[in-house]
DNA sequence: ATGGTTGTTGGACAA
């Protein structure tokens, strides 16, 4: 069994002790981070050491970041997600764990709507769909996990309604999710839960959104044709986000079956 | 409607 987490940290030194204790109470063979914000030198790479993982890193000053860890070796590191040579933002990795395809990503907010933000986050899931075609024809199984920053439909949101023209569940934004989907891809929670609701992953930290259950489920993990017939578990684990110093954000955990040989 | 919070960073900006 390979059990894969995502986490989106909210800085990965200021959330340091929250995220080591739960990785060695967890121990997932391969943990997903977002939101490091921390440049790739500054990453605390010894803390995870000693916990027994490797580490891909793509870190930025100040924003974004993220991270790949793996009890096995890590090989054949992607940077960045192709199609916009010039964008500054590290918000993808991708590698090879295992027989593996593995990424972490951070998808873009895209609010305020009406700014360059968001037709930045669209572009950016164009990328994304392109990378996920090129990885499907190349018949390798892949898991991309992250945050989405995507709220797939009404009953993954508190109040539907109230955020229609947020970036985040804007039809257009749920349509270039579609899309990806479209290719044959497996969103693993819904998958496996198609009734539940409040299964959400987020929590503002403003106006009591964590006491009031006022959630989004905005991380998910996107899974190939071969990466889905070895689903057994999607979970998210509420925990740490009810935790001293919390990320606004809590792990999603996957467990995928070993390959049939 | 506004403001409510947290992190990076030392004033806004991002979320």
């Amino acid at each position: 069994m390979t059990r894969i987490a995502t986490w989106n940290v909210n800085s990965v030194k200021a959330r340091l002790a929250n995220v080591t204790g739960w990785i060695a109470e967890t121990r997932p063979e391969i943990v997903l981070l977002q939101e490091i914000k921390c440049e790739t030198d500054a990453f605390p790479r010894a803390a995870f050491e000693e916990l027994g993982y490797h580490a891909a890193v793509v870190g930025q000053k100040s924003y974004n970041g993220v991270a790949l860890l793996s009890t096995l070796p890590v090989s054949d590191v992607l940077d960045r997600l192709p199609g916009e040579p010039e964008d500054p933002q590290a918000r993808y990795v991708e590698a090879t764990v295992g027989g593996l395809r593995v990424a972490s990503l951070y998808l873009p907010n895209g609010n305020p709507v009406g700014t360059e933000k968001y037709p930045y986050k669209l572009r950016w899931m164009d990328r994304l769909h392109e990378r996920a075609r090129a990885l499907l024809a190349e018949e390798v199984p892949f898991v991309l996990g992250g945050d989405y920053n995507v709220i797939p439909a009404p009953e993954d949101v508190y109040d539907p309604v109230g955020w229609t023209e947020d970036a985040l569940f804007r039809l257009d934004t749920r349509r270039q999710f579609r899309k990806l989907l479209n290719l044959g891809l497996t969103e693993a929670f819904r998958a496996l839960h198609p009734q539940e609701r409040h299964a959400y992953t987020f929590w503002d930290y403003q106006a009591g959104a964590w006491p009031r259950d006022n959630g989004l489920r905005i991380d998910h993990f996107l899974l190939s044709p071969g990466a889905a017939d070895r689903l057994v578990s999607c979970t998210i684990d509420r925990g740490p986000r009810g935790r001293e110093k919390a990320s606004d954000h809590t792990p999603v955990i996957v467990e995928l079956a070993d390959p049939v040989s």
